[in-house]
RNA sequence: GCCGCCGUGGCUCAGCUGGUAGAGCGGGUGACUCGUAAUCACCAGGUCCCGGGUUCAAAUCCCGGCGGCGGCUCCA
C-alpha cells in the first residue's frame, strides 16, 4: 500500500465521470478544511492487516501536524502494482471505519474520475509519502503447528530399549550428549568464529560475496573442484541406487493452488520473484518439480518403486540473516534430492532401511564417518506405537544410540523421518543425510499408480537426500580437518577431493626439465599434479605445499635424477614433528593414489600446472 | 527480524583521549641456484565499508545504511 499524506488548509474534489471499476456513489463532491488527506494506493498482496499498519501511520501524522479531519482519497496513481478493485474498495472502507473511531473522516469514491482542488499547508510536515507492507517472513502455517506440538525425548539404545533422554547414562557418548545438548536447550554460548569458514578462505575454496545477498557464496576454482566432485559422486551413488535423473525449474507459481497448500506445510521462507502477471517463488527443493512429473505420468505398479532424482543447484531458503553461517547455513545451496514412489506402508519401511543404509554408504566414502554424527529419529506417536519393531530394526545398521523425538501428532507432511546430524568443532549441530515418508502429498499432487486390478491407487513418497547439502558436506570436511589440528596431527581432504594431489619441487632451476617430465606422466595417469617453479627456497616451496595441504610432496634434486625414483613426503603419515619421507617410483606413486581413488569421480587440475603462472584470489 | 561487537593497502592487523595513515604476509624487480615448514634487498599498493552530521580539522565523535561475527528467535 502506498500513502501520499497533505496536510491542507482546503481539500475539494468533483466527480466527473464513472470507471468500469466504480463502486456505488450518488454524491457529487465534497470539501473539508484543516485536513490531512491521505491518497491511497492499494497494491497486491495488500490485506486488512496492512490496511491497518496504514491506518496507524495516518493517524500518527494527524496528530503530529495537528489536522482536525482526515480525507481518504483513492489514488491509482502512486504504484505500478495495484491490486483488483474489490480488494482496494473493502480495505479503504476498512481503513475508513477504523478512523472513524478517533477522527472525523471522509472516504472519496472509489472508481470515478474526479477533479480536485488542494492547498497544501506548506510545513515541513505537510507533503509525506509513506509505503506499507504486511508482514514479509510470512511464518507457514508448519512452522506455528511445531511450536504448538509438544515433543517427547528419547534414546534409543543399542540394545534397543527406550530410555528417556534424563534418564540415559551419556559416558562414552560425548557427541551423543553434544547433540542431544543442542537440539534440546535454546542456549549455545559460543563466541568463536566457525573454523570451518576461516579455512575456506585460506584454502581459496570459497567467499562470501557481498554484491549478492548473504548466504550466497563464490567457490574459486579449488572450491568449485572439490563441490563438483561432490556433486558428481552424490548423483552417481543415486543413479546407481536406482534414480532416474531429471531437472525441474528453479521458480514456481505461487498461486498455484497445490504449491501454495505445500508452502504452508514446509518449515522455510521462502525468496518471492515478481513475473509480469505472476508472482513466484524460488524452490526450496525438488519435490515441486518432481511431485510434478509424476502427477502427470502413469504408472503402472511393476514401476515401483519409482526413484526421481536431481541435483538442486540451487534450492534457495531465505534463512533469518542471524541464522547464516559460511558453508553451513545458505540461502542457496545445493542438495541431491531423491523421492521414491512406493505402493504402501512396508514397501515404504524396506525402502527407507535400504535409503538409510544408503546414507552411511555415501557419508564414508566422503570421508565422514559415523562417530562423525548422530542419528535422530522424528516420529509422530501413533506412527512409532505401530511401527515399534521396524524403528527397534534401524538401529541394527550403525549400532549406535539414537536420539528420538516423538511428536504427540502430526504437523509436518510425514510421520517418520530419520537425520544424521554432524557434530562441528563449536559442538553445534546440522543436519547431513536424512529420509522422510511423506503421507500426504501423494494425494495432493494427484500422483496415482496402478495396482494388480488396473485400480488407481494413492502410493507413499520417500524423500531423501543421501548428504545431505553438498556445502554442508563440505563444512563438515573443513571441520573436522580442524579438529584434527585441535590434537595435534595434520589435517588433509581425501585424496580424490584433494585440488592438488601430487606436487612436483624441483630443488633448482636445472632439475625443472625432470619436474615437468614427471608431472606429465601423472597427469597421463590421472592424478592431479602441479610443479612448484617458483624462483623460491625448497624449504619455502615445501612449507607452501604444507599449508595447501597436499597430501604427496615430491623432491626432484640431483638425488633423484641419479636414482629415478621420487623422495615422496606422505602427509597422511606425517605429523607436525616428524615428516614421513617414502622413497617410490612414478609407478608405485601413481598406483597408490588409484587406489585411493578408486570408485571416486576424477577431474582434472582446475588450475595452470606450474605455480609461477598462477594467480591468487585473495 | 531484534540485541551486542566489528569493518583501515589483495590478506592479517596496529593507529591512545579528533591534527588528515603504518607493519608483516602477498605482488613486482634484483641478488642468491638453494635438499624438506618462511633467503636477502629495493619498489609499487589506501575512496581508512557507504551516506549524512558535529568540528577550524574526522579512520578516530554522532546518526542512518550495507556487510561480517556472536547471542536471541529459528533450524529440510
Amino acid at each position: 500500500m502506498k500513502l501520499l499524506l497533505i496536510h491542507a488548509d482546503k481539500m475539494k474534489y468533483e466527480v466527473k465521470k464513472k470507471t468500469k471499476v466504480a463502486e456505488d456513489f450518488d454524491g457529487k463532491g465534497y470539501e473539508m478544511n484543516e485536513v490531512l488527506v491521505a491518497f491511497v494506493s492499494v497494491e497486491k498482496g495488500d490485506n486488512e492487516e496492512v490496511a491497518e499498519k496504514a491506518v496507524e501511520e495516518i493517524l500518527d501524522v494527524a496528530k503530529k501536524v495537528k489536522a482536525e479531519r482526515i480525507m481518504l482519497y483513492p489514488y491509482a496513481h502512486l504504484s505500478s502494482n495495484l491490486s483488483d478493485p474489490e480488494t482496494a474498495v473493502r480495505l479503504l472502507k476498512y481503513m475508513e471505519n477504523l478512523i472513524k473511531e478517533e477522527y472525523e473522516v471522509h472516504r472519496a469514491p472509489f472508481g470515478y474520475y474526479k477533479s480536485f482542488e488542494i492547498s497544501c499547508k506548506g510545513h515541513p510536515l505537510s507533503e509525506l509519502s509513506r509505503e506499507i507492507r504486511g508482514e514479509e517472513e510470512e511464518v507457514t502455517k508448519a512452522l506455528k503447528d511445531e511450536e504448538k506440538a509438544v515433543s517427547y525425548w528419547y534414546i534409543l539404545t543399542e540394545d534397543k530399549k527406550l530410555v528417556e533422554v534424563d534418564k540415559f547414562d551419556f559416558t562414552n557418548y560425548e557427541n551423543l550428549r553434544k547433540f542431544v545438548k543442542y537440539e534440546m536447550e535454546k542456549r549455545r554460548a559460543v563466541d568463536k568464529i566457525p573454523p570451518h569458514v576461516e579455512l575456506m578462505k585460506r584454502l581459496e575454496l570459497a567467499d562470501y560475496e557481498e554484491a549478492s545477498d548473504s548466504g550466497h557464496l563464490k567457490y574459486y576454482p579449488k572450491g568449485r573442484l572439490i563441490k563438483s566432485l561432490i556433486e558428481s559422486f552424490v548423483t552417481e551413488k543415486c543413479i546407481e541406487f536406482g534414480a532416474m535423473e531429471v531437472e525441474t525449474p528453479i521458480m514456481y507459481d505461487r498461486a498455484h493452488p497445490t504449491l501454495r497448500k505445500y508452502l504452508e506445510r514446509f518449515p522455510a521462507r521462502q525468496y518471492i520473484i515478481k513475473g509480469d502477471k505472476r508472482d513466484f517463488f524460488l524452490r526450496f527443493a525438488a519435490c515441486f518439480g518432481q511431485f510434478l512429473i509424476a502427477a502427470n505420468g502413469v504408472i503402472p505398479y511393476r514401476a515401483l518403486p519409482l526413484r526421481m532424482y536431481e541435483l538442486t543447484r540451487y534450492s534457495f531458503r531465505k534463512e533469518q540473516r542471524g541464522e547464516l553461517v559460511g558453508l553451513r547455513r545458505l540461502r542457496a545451496f545445493t542438495m541431491p534430492d531423491m523421492h521414491t514412489i512406493v505402493k504402501d506402508m512396508e514397501e515404504a519401511k524396506r525402502e527407507f532401511f535400504e535409503q538409510y543404509k544408503l546414507s552411511v554408504e555415501v557419508l564414508k566414502e566422503l570421508g565422514i564417518y559415523p562417530e562423525d554424527y548422530e542419528v535422530a529419529i522424528r516420529v509422530t506417536k501413533d506412527f512409532f506405537e505401530e511401527n515399534k519393531d521396524f524403528i527397534y530394526s534401524l538401529v541394527d545398521i550403525l549400532k549406535k544410540p539414537i536420539l528420538i523425538e516423538m511428536w504427540d501428532r502430526r504437523f509436518f507432511y510425514f510421520v517418520l523421518k530419520f537425520e544424521f546430524n554432524f557434530v562441528d568443532a563449536l559442538d553445534k549441530a546440522s543436519a547431513l543425510s536424512t529420509v522422510q515418508i511423506d503421507v500426504e502429498n501423494a494425494e495432493r499432487y494427484g500422483i496415482h499408480y496402478y495396482d494388480e486390478k488396473g485400480e488407481k491407487k494413492t502410493p507413499l513418497i520417500l524423500h531423501c537426500s543421501a548428504s545431505g547439502a553438498v556445502e554442508r558436506v563440505m563444512y563438515a570436511l573443513l571441520e573436522k580437518a580442524h579438529m584434527e589440528i585441535e590434537k595435534g596431527k595434520l589435517p588433509m581432504l581425501p585424496v580424490w577431493l584433494s585440488p592438488t594431489q601430487v606436487r612436483v619441487i624441483p630443488v633448482s632451476e636445472r632439475h625443472l626439465d625432470k619436474a615437468l617430465e614427471i608431472a606429465e606422466v601423472l597427469k597421463r595417469n590421472r592424478v592431479r599434479v602441479d610443479v612448484d617453479d617458483r624462483e623460491e627456497t625448497v624449504s619455502k616451496k615445501i612449507r607452501d605445499a604444507s599449508t595447501e595441504w597436499i597430501p604427496y610432496i615430491a623432491v626432484i634434486g640431483d638425488k633423484e635424477l641419479e636414482s629415478g625414483k621420487l623422495t615422496v613426503t606422505v602427509r597422511s603419515e606425517s605429523t607436525l614433528k616428524e615428516q614421513k619421507r617414502v622413497e617410490m617410483s612414478v609407478e608405485e606413486l601413481v598406483e597408490r593414489i588409484r587406489k585411493e581413488c578408486e570408485g571416486k569421480p576424477f577431474k582434472p587440475l582446475p588450475l595452470p600446472m606450474l605455480l609461477s603462472k598462477r594467480p591468487s584470489f585473495r
